[in-house]
DNA sequence: GTTGACACCTAGGAACGCTATGCCTAGGGT
DNA sequence: ACCCTAGGCATAGCGTTCCTAGGTGTCAAC
């Protein structure tokens, strides 16, 4: 599936539900949480953290905890409000091609 | 506001109702219908349309009846397929990224 | 000893959307 | 006479984004 344009909303909205998570573990609430809808590669998921990260929406760190060491992302204030705004960008935009496509994806076509 | 990866299914959507269309109507419709939220300019709905073209989902000619020439698309049979299966997809996407995103899209914050 | 899950990273390409620009007509304002 | 706005088509080229394809390494199971 496509996920052009909305990889931002998912990721903050991860990371706003689970805290300090390290990126392998975001792939996999993603697969699960859409229930193998979006199973994003390596090659999608870390630049996009360090893009989140560029732009001051999460922070990062090294946590040597776990066996192999890991690195660990997580919001920062900036990146909740920005995960929040987002969640607003959606519906307005859900609500906007609905308008456009026609009312039969609401509440089905039968 | 942002439509990647979206703009086939809006034109699609927009040429499947209104049957042929030129380029700038589309671009009025999608604005009206949307309520000034896609306001696209010309230089992504000329490209777009083309590559519907080259992609077989859409047929064009030119319309002389009008005092300044214009070229109108239509929706082939591919199409009109292309068109239902891609309202199909963005349903399933918008189920997908409310089970990442949380439920609160759905009824409201509030 | 090799397969598979876990875990990180990057280079490079392809596609996409948009800005900017060009060309043209018609009508209204000044 | 002049300009502006709306209508109408088209392309070049940029910047971003996503993904493919590779590389590195650990650990457990078979």
């Amino acid at each position: 599936m496509d996920i052009r344009g909305h990889i931002d909303l998912l990721l903050l909205s991860v990371l706003h539900d689970r805290g300090a998570v390290h990126g392998y573990a975001v792939i996999t609430a993603l697969r699960d949480r859409s229930k193998g809808a979006f199973d994003l590669p390596e090659g999608t998921i870390y630049p996009a953290l360090q893009r989140l990260e560029r732009a001051g929406l999460v922070g990062s760190r090294w946590d040597d905890s776990a066996p192999r060491r890991r690195r660990v992302y997580e919001l920062t204030e900036d990146g909740r409000r920005a995960c929040a705004d987002k969640k607003t960008e959606w519906r307005g935009f859900v609500v906007s091609v609905q308008a456009v496509i026609g009312p039969m994806a609401v509440g089905g076509p039968a």
